[in-house]
DNA sequence: GAGTGGTCTAGACCACCCT
DNA sequence: GGGTGGTCTAGACCACTCC
């Protein structure tokens, strides 16, 4: 909110992380804008936001445009929407970025940690069921299994059991055995992921857990099954996670205008 | 996609399930259509969806409103957008609505199952610190603290603690004991959730859990502890729920357009 | 009754994908 | 180069909230 001017450079702070690709419209700056008013203080938690004319006004835009960047804040879960009144702060909390969502590597940095990745095993063989259906190929069709240690601070903190189609793991298998971020080095080889869906739930240590992890065969793990996509809606990886109990949580913010989140029977 | 004539009432189907209070507008209209179309197969997995002008002409409406129409079906995860090219089907999996997600018995029965709940105790008390905090009250203010056993026809499933403000505890308070939701007793008395903030975590079964549930002390649950607000944003419920591993798990979409899940540490 | 956000329209220009 | 979705504008009317 320093500014105002549309013009101006000043606008798009330093709150909210750019996702890379992210195209500078106007409208994701004026969110960005008053992402960072809101995380400054400027309206605190329960205070009311200008109305939406003021807004074009102050930034010299169409109301359309506003309402494009509130849109934005009101997905995040930072602000309410509704007919009669002003729009509220419901929270002054920082948002992740698609980018930190999807990688490991750029989430642990982005909350001041330091991330690990140690590639144990990288197979080809044909894709079991699930996993063809999921990467959307043929049955039997060749794919890339790769098993890798996930530390933060060098301490072990989940287990990630990635498969991907051929043209994919193709890339993956001449990565380091080291790389902290594979999606940053596929982003270098034009594999961008758009979408994912994630499945949130709990699984035992299997042997392999238990060794990588260092802790009992059969204790709970908190499992991540995440399934990316690339802006064609082309599958490029299926990913089977697993979390020490206590290192991490996740969190979800829904509403009656957009319910990404939903509940569903194990299997 | 069977008229497309705006005025006729053969538009918004039977595929998606309506929430209560969603005010039949063009739109949304429009969207209920496109994912019937796309439920009953008019477009498989994979699939291009019309041009957004083509669907204008089509159903008899500005571009604009198409689009809108169109970034529902794009938050839910069922198609995606580029520039440049037609929209591409990605799943035909149905959504849940948010009452779905919100009241665990609507959702029991959205997949067939018949849902129980046995209030254990109620108590008005000073609210704990961080209970206070979720429900952006004074601290130490008082609170209804409910304990409820949910089961999934008969077995038991769920142990749900929840807080309420004085104000919606009161009501909580003079519901039957064996009421199976309470969200919809509280509709009833004008209290309408419309936004709710989620944590995804693990959590060791107490003593209370464990005989409730007929589980060991100490076995890992899946945990989900949910944030309520109404339309004014004001915190309506703060609630832990603790489910026997292998009875659900939590799915979400999201995408560069939107971000509605993140990852955190544990408390 | 004034103020506010929700919906809808019509048109314009541009960036990008594909052939 | 034609088709397509993304962005932006300007204006209109309505439903709702709050004083």
């Amino acid at each position: 909110m320093t500014s105002g001017k549309t013009g101006g450079a000043g606008v798009g702070g330093t709150g909210q992380p750019k996702d890379p690709k992210a195209p500078q419209t106007l409208y994701r700056k004026v969110a960005a804008d008053l992402r960072d008013a809101i995380a400054a203080g400027a309206y605190g938690s329960g205070a009311r936001l200008p109305a939406e004319g003021a807004l074009a006004e102050r930034y010299e835009v169409s109301r359309g445009t506003i309402r494009q960047a509130l849109a934005l804040l009101r997905a995040d879960g930072l602000v309410t929407s509704r007919r009669g009144t002003r729009r509220v702060v419901l929270s002054d909390t920082r948002v992740q970025s698609f980018a930190e969502l999807t990688s490991f590597a750029r989430w642990a940095r982005s909350i001041g940690e330091e991330p690990g990745g140690r590639t144990i095993a990288v197979v080809r063989e044909p894709g079991r069921p699930l996993e063809c259906e999921q990467l959307r190929l043929e049955s039997e069709a060749y794919v890339y299994r790769v098993l890798r240690l996930r530390t933060l601070s060098g301490r072990p903190v989940m287990v990630e059991r990635a498969v991907y189609p051929e043209w994919v793991g193709e890339l993956v298998e001449r990565f380091p055995r080291e790389a902290d971020s594979h999606s940053t080095l596929l982003e270098g080889h034009g594999v961008l992921f758009t979408d994912a869906d994630h499945t949130i739930d709990l699984a035992p240590a299997d042997t392999e857990d238990a060794v990588l992890l260092e802790c009992g065969v059969g204790d709970a793990l908190l499992r991540e099954r995440r399934r990316s996509t690339d802006s064609t809606g082309t599958p490029v990886e299926w990913s089977d996670d697993r979390y020490l109990p206590g290192t991490v949580a996740f969190t979800v913010h829904n509403s009656t205008a957009s319910t990404a989140l939903s509940r569903r029977t194990s299997q």
